[in-house]
DNA sequence: TTGTATGCGTTATCAA
DNA sequence: TTGATAACGCATACAA
């Protein structure tokens, strides 16, 4: 690989004037630079972004940390991110945090050190005081989908507690009293939140909340079908379901559909996210749309914004989801 | 950030034995290791990855390239490739190329100019030469679904054509005489072998093939549900269809039931792929697996072998694809 | 077992 | 407008 040293020769000019048209921001005469541009295409000169790195303490590229590179909804986030900064010539580098607390603090701890200029989490088992602090360093950062007063400037997410509220009230609405509830794992933030949204629902259409139709599963499908499995072992009757997600939602689906009971007619199913897969369900599924679209590119815009362009632009910080009406849920009124 | 330099001067050794202890290659007595580990302790050191790859030329990451970052597809390999690696203190920087040549060869530049140690690519526009040239470079690397003779033991893939063959043989075993088929975009390699298999199975049985009962798709689910118009509008029976891909064949069944066609007693309907979706549809998809899983893994494994661990270990580098039975094929005999 | 010195490929601060 | 030259933070060959 040719250097800029080997450039420089060529092109019969000094080391310094070659990184001046590379970054072309010094004045360079037309003549030098049309000379150094033509001996970079001859040698096919490419710069190493490593060297680069390490003398401006710039990389160009901003560090990504979402639980799982699968699944479509962070699938969605890492697009639209990479999208968005790709437009400004700028890179992402990606990792896994695999909502380990351990994990994920590696996984900042690799972006930083890979010098990334900013950083753009979605974390779930870091404290909010590792958050907090990490504010302390001069690394720039925004989390998405987890809101901590402290650093408020710092946070982009949804109002997932109106999500859950909004869920549920639909089911009330549509005549259904006797709610069953699959949540998340209660100990992420999201998770809690949705349901606290569910259970301020209930509490609107005075209804006490019947522990035992709560099941607390992983956000996966499995977890629905399990959800689903427990909740009818119960032998308490309930004419709908509200799912913390359309995985699990999915999930419960496939199982209900297995014990006999017809969607909606027998059960309605309600889901959360309105990721890709649920328009492709049988009933399709009715949720509460996630806009990880706008989510991502918001993000993706505070970086840019705090880091590399000269623009004022604002940025929205709580996003409201939005219900989604399909064919999961029946009126029953 | 602490330097190497200030943790030598702390531990009251010179910077060569720190960058020993980093490493923990070279004999370094327990005690001097020990004030050494002290100080970086005290002084929260972590070394700047950046400058080791310049002085070492070396990053202990491989280069990722894909050609979407959502999509389950691709999100299955990006996470099965990052576990793999991180199992050995290696990561996974991630690129996107967009199905586009230019943007393609960006993304494996950007890899390089990052000093990635061996990339993994999953390329669909860019040529074959490209692709042999690029092994004239010493950047080791492996192509995921994408097989060149000329640099065999550089490809990692599936047998495309096997799977085409073996879904359609499937429908015809089942009874199947007049299949329409919704391929991918023929310009792109797997879609091409697809679509061969199907005609090899056709001819195996005899049957010519209708090109007014092909659609040439674009492995979306927006392709399967125009696929379904434009074979409806012909007015040419066919009582199943082969889809190139799961996503299509999703959208195709969602077209045919609005048109009120019932899946499968009225069409039939095969995917390719086995994406995770390919359970939640309804009727549950019958399809051809496509060993993501195993395909990402041994990718890592290849990297892993010819870079870091001193193992032998024999790379498969070509999979089989099997047969998926679910419910959405109807046996007509 | 430890230290010295040099280089990795750039950027950036001076002078000229 | 250009050119020396010192960083950037670390690895490593060579000496001690």
């Amino acid at each position: 690989m040719a250097t800029i040293y080997q450039v420089s020769e060529l092109a019969g000019v000094s080391l310094a004037t070659v990184s001046r048209v590379i970054n072309n921001n010094s004045l360079v005469s037309e003549k030098t630079k049309l000379k150094v541009l033509e001996a970079m295409k001859k040698l096919d000169y490419r710069p190493n972004t490593v060297a680069q790195s390490l003398a401006s303490n710039r990389s160009n590229s901003v560090g990504i940390l979402v639980s799982e590179l699968h699944g479509s909804f962070y699938g969605s986030m890492m697009s639209d991110i990479e999208l968005a900064l790709r437009e400004f010539g700028k890179h992402a580098i990606i990792t896994a945090g695999h909502s380990d607390e351990k994990s994920e603090k590696e996984g900042v701890e690799f972006l930083i050190s890979r010098s990334c200029d900013a950083l753009i989490l979605h974390v779930e088992a870091v404290s909010d005081e590792y958050l907090i602090e990490l504010k302390t360093r001069k690394i720039p950062f925004v989390t998405v989908n987890r809101y901590i007063p402290e650093i408020a400037a710092n946070c982009i997410c949804l109002d997932n507690e109106m999500g859950g509220y909004t869920a549920t009230k639909f089911l009330l609405q549509q005549g259904h009293r006797d709610i069953a509830y699959i949540a998340g794992p209660l100990w992420k933030t999201d998770a809690k939140n949705r349901y606290d949204g569910h259970l301020r629902a209930l509490q609107e259409f005075n209804i006490k909340p019947n522990k035992r139709l709560i099941y607390e599963g992983n956000f996966q499908e499995e977890g629905g079908q399990k959800g689903v499995q427990v909740l009818l072992e119960t032998g308490i009757a309930f004419s709908a379901i509200a799912c913390a997600n359309d995985e699990m939602a999915a999930g419960a689906m496939s199982a209900l559909r297995e014990k006999g009971r017809s969607i909606p007619d027998d059960v309605s199913v309600i889901g959360f996210d309105n990721l890709v897969f649920s328009r492709y369900t049988y009933p399709k599924l009715s949720t509460i749309n996630y806009p990880i679209s706008d989510i991502g590119k918001t993000a993706a815009s505070w970086v840019l914004n705090n880091l590399y362009i000269d623009r004022k632009e604002d940025i929205q910080h709580l996003f409201i989801p939005e219900l989604v009406v399909r064919d999961s849920v029946k009126n029953i009124n």
